[in-house]
RNA sequence: GCGGACGUGGCGGAAUCGGUAGACGCUGGAGACUUAAAAUCUUCUGCCCAUGGCGUGCGGGUUCGAGUCCCGCCGUCCGCACCA
């Protein structure tokens, strides 16, 4: 008699065995092929939640289901331990950032063991330690003996909030990523890494990423925004110069104005003078940046009185101060051709600008120009000079030779990628190993002083950098000249972090930051898996800081991810107080679903302290967060129903790239699956001598077919099969086939809830683990049916179906078709007109 | 505005090459077992004017045949955004 899978019990104890066994853990030294299986780290922000039991159940089925189809297969985990929340949980509770951190680490810890992921623990790292840190101090140091590193004086993103710098990446909407707070621009020397210089490569090698989401490789290529163009110069009438860029050098002739960015230095000077340049600059930096007013933003220009004189010699143009051009992008200055883009053409209505056609639209040709909107599309030029019957691309080339051979301007390819900015006036984080002496100027901390450690002695009672009001920290002797000097202060943006974390998995030494032929060995990850929101900023770093350490020639790896996965969220409805005259804060109507009483009907209602009974609206479906109280712990739900019906439940229904609906329902689900799958691996096993040919079929098509749902990561699809094959043999009379579908069943599905697939492998009287057994071979010969359903068809649509023998010939197959009964019927004694057959599949008879 | 993805029953979703639409799960109905309930098992479950007809957001097209391909719309979601 079957009796009832008690997962606590299993879990617990198959956990510890393969803890004592070291089952998980990689072996630098394996002569099987080795792949490398990584989920994103988690920030330990306190407990785990359902977003990483979904994301860590994919990549560990993916890494189970490959060590049993022989690999070394490394799947580490560790802690992006560095960031914000430290600080902010030390200012709110008093609590070190350290110490709060390590124990968020260890509650986090024991919650991922819990789901008995197979993980190489042996390998765990975070980065707020000090032989992680350090040698990320060394890597900075590499880069900036190679040139990689700079330190300039810029307008940055500060945040007021988090009294921090923000990388340009980190700014959303003009807001802090983070706090939500508006940007402000200030001028502060940072340390900057040079990502531009391999924006090409960057591009390029997006080429080569097969494996990668056509999304994400799109919002890189955008991201880094590269554009070819032409850059050159205008005289101006003070004897001075303007240097602008163009895409568009075909419509030089079209130009009828120049426009500067209001903190370009032309403007800065004139402003100088001028109060009414002064003024006119202030009110541009007041515009707004969000999307809704840049739309509906007035194009607005002051006239310098300047002019410049087009190198073509087609005259003298006026020169603006324009609030729609930008500082940071090309050279911050522009010149306007209003018939041929929609910005200058705006303003040039609005300041009464000539506008010339030099682009033909169809057969319009005039240079008169009297339409509502620009004309950016493709034509042959016109009212050009030497120009004129030229297509736009030829054009381009033109003037870009021409006015290369006359030495007043050049070919150049324009980047809206940023170098970036790595400072942040931040505690916790990796201290920036740099000393500044008055004398020396800037000098790297000497290897042997490495690393350089942070202070654990540290306040948080006023807001600002802790690090640089500690009272000794910062004073050093010069390691050039011995004099007194001063640490930066600053540290290193926690995504430096996460940079090169995957590599310190591979390969951990205590004296460099990693061996390079062992890290090779594993390099580079071969499927990576994670949330989509890192598509641009982390998947970027990782990808520019590899790159990096090919240059200074401490790795070679083209690219650190050659498989990526991004996967949905975890979504739940939400719930809302039904109070309709509520004058609070929105926010404070959200109530946690653990919180809410179901009543008659169906009806939600929350249960006040005191005793009141207040009505509960159901709201929309959205991913679980803290702020619409919507979440579900994972904790209690794992020790409810066991870790392998969460695991179960995280693969079901929902296709893993898209979202996933958290429901009471579906656990329960899971649950009610694997207590079923339990009755089945632990009945008693009738073996008997006859085989059963149609359930031979469905075992080895099912084992073909999960190996291809989990190699494409299609864990619903695997789920499904799963499902099926548990039915068929439920319901197939004993045979040696069934009682071989059931051993072969344990390994097929040991990937997805490895705790009963022991229990049931050990009860089998198997020796080992499951872990380490070898997946199921197939039988080709098995995949093929020797009889096939064929559709049959009159005009398009299905009257009948006949069963055949596979690869009966066409004409059989016609005349079977034409015998039935519904076709007769339906033909009426007429002859069909023409009747195509596809073997094995069906026949359509046109009537 | 630019770029991209998606749209299939009450719900999540299958349909791999243009060939039987709705696998599998959830929900719901009916039944068995039980004193009863839970659990479990069996069975049904796209819609309708039902020997048939209609159905994959809408309108066209290609084809013997379209969820799948083409053209035009509508809607939802995501990314970027005054990028010269």
């Amino acid at each position: 008699m079957a009796s009832r899978f008690n997962a606590l019990k299993a879990d617990a104890h198959w956990q510890q065995v393969w803890d004592e066994r070291r089952t998980f853990a990689a072996d630098d030294h394996s002569a099987k092929p080795k792949t490398y299986v990584l989920e994103m780290f988690p920030y330990p922000s306190g407990k785990i939640h359902m977003g990483h039991v979904r994301n860590y159940t994919m990549g560990d089925v993916l890494a189970r289901y490959r060590r049993m189809t022989g690999h070394e297969v490394l799947h580490p985990m560790g802690w992006d331990a560095f960031g914000m929340p430290a600080e902010n949980a030390a200012m709110e509770k008093g609590v070190h950032p350290g110490n709060w951190t390590r124990s968020n680490i260890a509650t986090m810890k024991a919650q991922l063991k819990r789901l008995g992921f197979a993980l190489d623990w042996t390998r765990e790292l975070a980065t707020c330690e000090p032989n992680y840190y350090g040698h990320e101090q060394a890597l900075f140091l590499a880069f900036y003996e190679a040139g990689l590193v700079y330190r300039k004086e810029s307008a940055v993103n500060w945040d007021p909030v988090d009294m921090t710098v923000l990388a340009n990446e980190q700014v959303i909407d003009g807001r802090g990523w983070r706090s939500g707070a508006l940007v402000e621009k200030r001028k502060l020397s940072q340390w900057f890494l040079k990502i531009t210089q391999f924006a090409d490569e960057l591009i390029e090698g997006l080429g080569s990423l097969e494996h990668w989401p056509d999304k994400v490789r799109l919002m890189q290529e955008n991201w880094i925004g590269r554009s070819q163009g032409l850059r050159f110069r205008f005289a101006l009438s003070d004897g001075g110069s303007v240097e602008v860029f163009t895409t568009r050098p075909d419509t030089i002739y079209g130009a009828s104005f120049v426009a500067v960015a209001a903190d370009h230095p032309i403007a800065q000077a004139l402003a100088a003078q001028n109060s009414e340049a002064a003024a006119f600059i202030e009110r541009c930096k007041q515009g707004g940046t969000t999307a809704a007013e840049l739309e509906t933003q007035e194009k607005l220009g002051f006239d310098t009185g300047l002019t410049a004189s087009h190198p073509l010699g087609a005259g003298e143009l006026p020169v603006y101060i324009a609030n729609f051009v930008l500082m940071e992008y090309g050279t911050g200055a522009v010149f306007g051709v209003p018939a041929h883009d929609q910005r200058d053409f705006e303003f040039a209505t609005k300041y009464d600008l000539p506008i010339r056609r030099v682009v033909a639209d169809g057969e319009r040709t005039d240079p008169a120009f009297d339409d509502d909107a620009a004309y950016t599309g493709p034509g042959v030029l016109v009212n050009s000079c030497e120009l004129d019957g030229m297509s736009v691309e030829d054009a381009k080339r033109s003037v870009i030779a021409r006015a290369q051979e006359a030495g007043w301007g050049e070919g150049t390819t324009v980047y809206r990628l940023r170098d970036w900015g790595v400072s942040r006036q931040r505690y916790w984080g990796t201290p920036i190993p740099i000393i500044h002496c008055a004398a020396c100027g800037e000098v790297p901390v000497p290897s042997a002083q490495l690393p350089v450690v942070l202070p654990e002695d540290v306040s948080f009672d006023v807001p600002g950098n802790p690090l640089d009001r500690h009272p000794t920290w910062k004073h050093v002797a010069c390691p050039t000249c011995g004099g007194e000097a001063l640490r930066d202060t600053d540290t290193l943006d926690t995504f430096a972090d996460s940079s090169w974390y995957f590599i310190r998995f591979a390969s951990a030494p205590g004296d460099k930051p990693f061996d390079q032929a062992v890290a090779e060995s594993w390099l580079p990850v071969g499927q990576y898996i994670g949330g989509v929101e890192h598509a641009i900023l982390h998947l970027l770093y990782a990808r520019f800081w590899t790159r990096a350490l090919r240059h200074v020639g401490l790795l070679d790896v083209a690219e650190p991810f050659t498989g990526l996965f991004t996967q949905g969220m975890v979504t739940h409805e939400t719930y809302r107080l039904d109070i309709p005259d509520h004058d609070g804060p929105p926010a404070a109507l959200w109530v946690n679903p653990a919180d809410l009483s179901v009543g008659e009907g169906g009806a939600l209602s929350f249960m006040t302290e005191a005793g009141a009974s207040i009505p509960v609206i159901r709201g929309r479906v959205e991913k679980m967060s803290k702020s619409k109280k919507n979440t579900v712990d994972p904790e209690p739900i794992v020790d409810q129903y066991g870790a392998d019906a969460v695991r179960w439940f995280m693969l079901s229904d929902s296709p893993p790239e898209r979202d996933l609906e958290w429901s009471e329902n579906g656990i329960e689900g899971a649950w009610r699956f694997v207590q079923r799958l339990w009755r089945l691996v632990d009945a008693d096993r009738d073996t008997g001598e006859n085989r059963d040919a149609a359930l031979d079929r469905k075992l080895h098509q099912t084992i073909a077919g999960i190996a291809t749902d989990i190699e494409a990561l299609s864990f619903n699809k695997a789920v499904a099969k799963l499902y099926e094959l548990t039915s068929a043999v439920e319901k197939a009379p004993a045979s040696a086939s069934r009682a071989e579908a059931i051993d072969t069943l344990i390994r097929l599905v040991a990937p997805m809830v490895p705790h009963l697939a022991e229990e049931a492998w050990a009860a089998r009287g198997e020796t080992g683990l499951v872990a380490d057994a070898a997946w199921p071979a197939v039988d080709p010969a098995m995949l093929v049916e020797d009889e096939v359903t064929i559709a049959v068809q009159v005009n398009g649509k299905l009257r009948d179906t006949l069963m055949m023998p596979k690869g009966a010939p066409k004409d059989t197959t016609e005349a079977a078709a034409l015998a039935s009964e519904k076709v007769a019927r339906l033909l009426d004694g007429k002859p069909p007109r023409k009747v195509i057959v596809v073997p094995d599949r069906l026949v359509n008879i046109v009537a």
